[in-house]
DNA sequence: TATGAATGAGAATTCATTCAT
DNA sequence: AATGAATGAATTCTCATTCAT
């Protein structure tokens, strides 16, 4: 295989960025299996060469492009928890909290739904995705110790761990995600979800 | 295409058998895609041709499968709820739903777990999952309102439908599902559930 | 393979029989290789398995058929051409013998264009059609050859060989056997060969 | 299937052209039926790949081949009869057009004689087939009108649908195919085709 | 004699990937 | 850096044929 390139040019950036973006179109819609490299890089508008240069191979784009969305929730995330949070309410907490994934899953939501399925079969794809709900549990985690004393549950551990899997399990949930009203939907589990944890 | 086989004779059957129990495992493990033919075949311990007589194709082999479990739940189910469920407290009730739930996801959690993948692109599939959703979110519906009384909840459809889904999504978790202590993750959830549901 | 049978009981008589029905109306609609021997089973109604207890495979099928025709074919020429002819004038013998060679073609004129293309293929195909068409240049020349002392052309062989194979390929021609007014068509064949061979 | 592929660069025009060859050679021996893509690709010298970026499939390259041919012979054709014919006699004018139509078809008479069989079940080869011979008739029917008062024959119509197909068929006839003479075969057939319509 | 389940070779077709230009 | 023609392994699917019942 000819070595992967990394763009020096800004010829070259343009290219590697319309094969991303291709690719997060196409991967969301019909995912890794659904979508030849040819695809990709007809969208792109690019000769298939060109797609090869920049990426071993579509796993390689598929796993550049989870890991490109991690940063990117995390960067959104960080944004709204960084406000001082203990003059608000806890339900007013838990739904900002909430609120804040659902913005920061917008256009990735899909990618993250087919990422889920190749994990079984794809250890660097579940290893990053489960580093990723680890750090969303830990960060959960530490959030809640902040305000131990009014927490109503016994083992912190498990509340995380179940609480950060509903909350990111609800928004990949079908049924829920072609509901229009998700306004109602997120304050329902915010109600659920607070009087979970606090007093 | 030749005539798709209904076996009338008791090899004919024990084949077909065969051949959907490979077909459960192999899906179970790499879901529509990463599954050949010739892989499930083999599995089976039978010929490719004899494959192609009791089934169109893998997929008409993974929709029947989905069908054959969406029965299989509703039985399961349908045993565990007959009984008599008044005089337990409520925490006692949504925690014996729940357990029912999850013993009648068991072999065939996997598989809807791909199945939901398929969704996307396949209408049919799309159709089965989302009539099995339905027909959960208005089970659930109706055993909330014969105690509409003890209820804090305003909204019951929104209810129904949040509570339908975390309980579906929180056992399709990779995140949980791995977790070896399932009956602490039942308790919580169970309590999370019924402190949000009832006064 | 297991021995050909050869039907001695009634039962099997009609089987055989009801298999060459079966192949000769297949076949002549979609040829040998359009045709699947199950589909010949299922058209004569009766078990894949009783197929080939009677022919080897569906080319041995297809070869007795053409026997069958041939033996057909040299029957009703006989009846027609065993009247004496020398009484009748030369474009009423010419017509008579069309009339008579397209009445013989009949059922089986779809089953000869078949035959026709697999010739090329198969050496045992070719020599029945072969040893069709030199005996009916034969015939064709021993009927010139009474009338010797009227007729115009030089060489009888090669007019024989002419005649006998525009007669021939005339009702295998898809333009002319789509033709409603085949009548009109026999006259005018009729003419041009009659005007050909004779003063 | 991935798009057909329309060669630009010179390699590619050059498979095409070894494919296309190839596929006239194979399917004049054995058919469409009796040659597979893999055959026509070795034959050809190209990988299997390179056969699906110029075809759909192996029809599409018949159909490819028989427009080719039919272009090649309205071609080699218009350039025989372009000749003023008036100064000629009729026996000399009919064998100058039926030399004409045996030259012109050379290589791909044996396509035209498999084509012949696959129009009964291919919608698209009878339509081409159809055309062709409707643009046959036509053209004998203009050639005729020009000698309208030389002729003998009542029915214009008939004789040209007649006279076109005789010549064509006798080509395609195995039994003359065969034979060594084809100059004695032309002599004979264009002296009864003269006589027919001539005065 | 009749049945039809089972077999597996072989054909069609796709698509990830390479490499000469 | 970009192109797209060429490759061929891998997969799907068909169908002639056998053989146990």
């Amino acid at each position: 295989m000819q070595e992967k390139r990394t763009p020096k040019q800004n010829r070259g950036i343009e290219t590697k960025n319309q094969i991303m973006e291709a690719g997060l179109n196409l991967f969301s819609q019909k995912g890794l299996h659904g979508t030849s490299s040819r695809e990709i890089a007809a969208e792109a508008g690019v000769a298939i060469g060109s797609f090869y240069s920049y990426f071993k191979d579509k796993r390689d784009l598929f796993i550049e492009l989870l890991k490109t969305h991690r940063i990117n929730v995390m960067k959104i995330l960080d944004q709204y928890l960084s406000k001082p949070i203990t003059d608000i309410n806890q339900f007013e907490f838990i739904r900002t909290l909430i609120k804040a994934i659902w913005e920061s899953h917008g256009a990735t939501n899909e990618l993250d739904q087919k990422a889920d399925i190749l994990r079984v079969m794809d250890p660097e794809i579940d290893a990053i995705l489960k580093e990723r709900e680890e750090a969303g549990v830990n960060r959960l985690k530490s959030l809640l110790q902040l305000a131990e004393d009014r927490l109503r549950i016994n083992n912190i551990d498990v509340a995380a761990l179940l609480v950060a899997s509903i909350i990111r399990e609800t928004f990949h949930s079908k049924a829920i995600s072609n509901t229009e009203d998700m306004n109602a939907i997120i304050d329902e589990l915010s109600d659920m979800v607070s009087r979970y944890l606090f007093e």
